[in-house]
DNA sequence: AAAAGTAATTATGAATTCAATATTCCTTTG
DNA sequence: CAAAGGAATATTGAATTCATAATTACTTTT
């Protein structure tokens, strides 16, 4: 079954604005010109306008009546906040999967660990997150419920901009292994109890907080954003 | 029904829209008139169109490509995925109040409790539910999390349709007091592993999915919806 | 020179207009 | 009479235009 994706301008739109952001191209602050866009993208400000609204829905920009809109500043309490409620999605994700997941698609995921315990013992830092990151959509996917991918899937874009690779402690790597470990087996028993407590313990998550405490502003004033 | 004339029109017209889909006045699967809603609502397209994007975006409509807009169709299925949802970011709330709830709130939230249970020994129904969704709130509010709180109002927005004073059966009821006292107890030992725990299994919204079966579609087909 | 007030400019909010797609209704044909 | 085809109509998608609020630049005053 592959599903419509429906391509009006305005959505095309809001994934571009949402790449600029991602990319750093839109900064934190910075107040976003409707004329500079439309020219840049060769829409008129209908589209456009229409794309800000729903990226304000979505949590990426914020709109200031009569004043344009900017992108949203991320405080660390905000993005701390956005992981913790990411680590409960996964939690529920782990509980869910265990009730639904066929045979195969854990033999797919047991594949991905050991290779991600391959790349571990290789101390390859890309390739791990990336299996990594491989084996928790899976589980997310397996979970089989449409409302908890949505969500999920729109806080991950909330944060992809301050999402970058960090580096482990070889302390934290080997902790967060065996977390893996012990959630490759609460799978294969189908404990879903267990599958769900491991991953919302699961530290993945708090380390990058940790690490992103002096890559983004500290304050949590709203004060303006001079550009 | 009074025209809008105000600032940020198209938020308005939103949340006017909906309340028609919550009310009922606009029907699941319901075509919905682009021209209609401008007339009612005294607007041009521009802002209502804002609007039908922002609501799609929210998950109470949904777009199709040159075709327009109707009113999601929720599946038995769809709210089953929802309110697992919310159990899992009630149950994160929980956790979360017992870290920053101030003897004070948990006074205040004691007072609503001992106000529900009250209304359960007289089985006035209405208002336990009321005082229920305070207290709910209540513990939301502690969380201290403002993209939890945010997310739980969406899902909640989503649903509110579907949901009803359904008629409890004396176990489930008893039942549920029985979670409160327990989670009132958690609470105010500020054990938030029990508290999360006693929350993601309260079984409030497993009862109102099982009463939902009789009011929703229970197939999940995504085809045509006539008018 | 600094501050305050005001005109000029620019940007945003919303309505209207133009273009493309879908739907309806009527005619035609087997 | 049913089905197919096509013109007429209605609806949606997007650009443009008009109105209003905000910002800037400039003048005036102290």
């Amino acid at each position: 079954m592959t599903k419509i994706l429906q391509r009006n301008l305005y959505r095309e739109v809001a994934d571009r604005i949402g790449d600029l952001i991602e990319h750093g191209e839109l900064l934190p602050g910075e107040r976003i010109s409707e004329k500079q866009l439309c020219d840049r993208f060769g829409v008129s400000r209908t589209p456009l306008r229409e794309a800000l609204k729903v990226l304000a829905t979505e949590g990426l920009i914020e709109l200031l009546p009569n004043r344009g809109a900017r992108v949203v500043r991320l405080t660390l309490k905000n993005v701390k906040d956005t992981y913790d409620l990411m680590a409960a999605l996964e939690g529920l994700s782990g509980e869910l999967a265990c009730q639904y997941i066929s045979d195969a698609e854990i033999a797919a995921i047991r594949q991905l660990h050991d290779t991600m315990l391959e790349h571990y013992r290789n101390r390859d830092l890309m390739p791990y997150f990336q299996v990594n990151r491989q084996i928790h959509e899976s589980i997310l996917a397996a979970s089989n419920n449409d409302v908890l991918q949505e969500m999920y899937s729109n806080l991950s874009q909330r944060i992809k901009r301050v999402r970058y690779s960090k580096k482990m402690t070889e302390r934290y790597w080997s902790q967060a292994v065996k977390d893996h470990e012990n959630m490759m087996a609460a799978l294969e028993k189908r404990d879903s109890q267990l599958l769900g407590q491991i991953l919302r313990d699961h530290l993945c998550n708090k380390i990058e907080v940790a690490t992103l405490a002096g890559v983004i502003d500290t304050e949590d004033d709203k004060s303006a954003a001079n550009s």
